[in-house]
DNA sequence: AGCCTTTGACCAGCG
DNA sequence: TCGCTGGTCAAAGGC
């Protein structure tokens, strides 16, 4: 990536104002024009597919990835009343004895859920070693570097943690030669890793059987709102500054409040029965659930505001 | 046994 | 050339 133009942007998802944390994602170009590279920061809300370059991202309906996202059958839940539950549990340190603010919070009668892995790479379906961390300057966290195990395969990532646990930035390097492994995200396993193969013709099919897409958001960014500018009005904000926000927005004390304002759920299924949410599961039962023609129309029609709101971000970032 | 993390050392780019 | 810095290597140890 040389001499890459930074354009920072923001990906709707919570309600920001509110109690949720705010995706936001930088957008990096090189200097024939074309996105180059992406860096996520609060990566405990969204998790870019570090397989696909900005330009498929925008072609592709589903390139949400949960970070730590309970595989569920797919559904909508307008007008429910959610608690931040929801949300994917950021990922403790182990160095820390300090608890993430999710885990610290989540259900004060909870007994303590297990530590997961130590510094585990985010769990957006790859499998990561870790081959270094060094404390950068300029940055108040250790900086860890991890490639993606499958062999052959180019992909770096740099991951800055907090005390807490918390990502506050990654930046992925390259592109992905092969698909995620489908037994399952970081940490479970190595086995079963597919061929190496295009994973860019896959990357736009919304019906991936993977976990392709998680998003929570409230009636306004679901009505109309990628049509007016309030959404992104933050976007030339300073990236510090907006991280500076977002960790406000990432408050232990907000973030657990119970939400009553409207809002819809999105969860694609999963094919692996893993619910790495820090809590221990035992199932109990199984059942196949028929979305409706009804659901499933609408949750295109919410993948399709999501990507004209980027899509039309990115567009006006870049005409600046 | 194999894979992972840790961590000090080493390397390369830059001013 | 030297020092600084970010990135990588690789041995050691853990799981």
């Amino acid at each position: 990536m040389s001499s890459p133009a930074k354009v920072p942007g923001r990906i709707p998802s919570h309600d920001s104002a509110s109690s949720g944390a705010a995706g936001a994602v930088d957008f990096r170009f090189s200097d024939d024009g074309r996105p180059s590279s992406l860096v996520v920061t609060q990566e405990s809300m969204f998790t870019i597919p570090p397989g696909l370059s900005p330009a498929i991202l925008l072609d592709s309906p589903g390139f949400f990835l949960p970070a730590q996202q309970p595989p569920q059958a797919a559904h909508l839940q307008p007008e429910a009343t959610t608690t931040r539950h929801h949300l994917p549990p950021p990922m403790p340190d182990h160095t820390t004895t300090k608890q993430s603010p999710e885990f610290s919070n989540s259900g004060s009668h909870h007994s303590q859920p297990p530590p997961v892995a130590a510094d585990k790479p985010t769990e957006d379906g790859y499998n990561w070693r870790k081959y270094g961390q060094k404390q950068v300057k300029g940055s108040e966290y250790p900086r860890s570097y991890y490639k993606c195990t499958h062999q052959n395969c180019p992909v770096k990532k740099k991951v800055e943690r907090n005390l807490d646990g918390f990502v506050t930035e990654i930046i992925y390097q390259g592109q992905h030669n092969h698909q995620p492994p489908r037994s399952g995200y970081a940490g479970v396993g190595t086995s079963g890793q597919l061929q190496p193969e295009n994973f860019e013709g896959q990357s736009g099919n919304f019906n991936h059987s993977r976990v392709d897409a998680s998003l929570i958001m409230n009636d306004d960014q679901l009505s109309g709102s990628s049509d007016s500018e309030e959404a992104g009005d933050d976007v030339t904000m300073p990236r510090s500054k907006r991280r500076n926000v977002e960790a406000e927005a990432f408050d232990p004390v907000s973030s657990h409040r119970t939400v009553t304002e409207p809002q819809i759920v999105i969860q694609v299924t999963s094919e692996i029965d893993l619910l790495d949410d820090g809590y221990k599961w035992r199932k109990y039962g199984q059942k196949w659930v028929y979305t409706s023609l009804l659901d499933q129309i609408l949750t295109l029609e919410v993948f399709s505001h999501v990507i004209r709101y980027l899509y039309k971000e990115l567009t006006i970032l870049r005409a600046n």
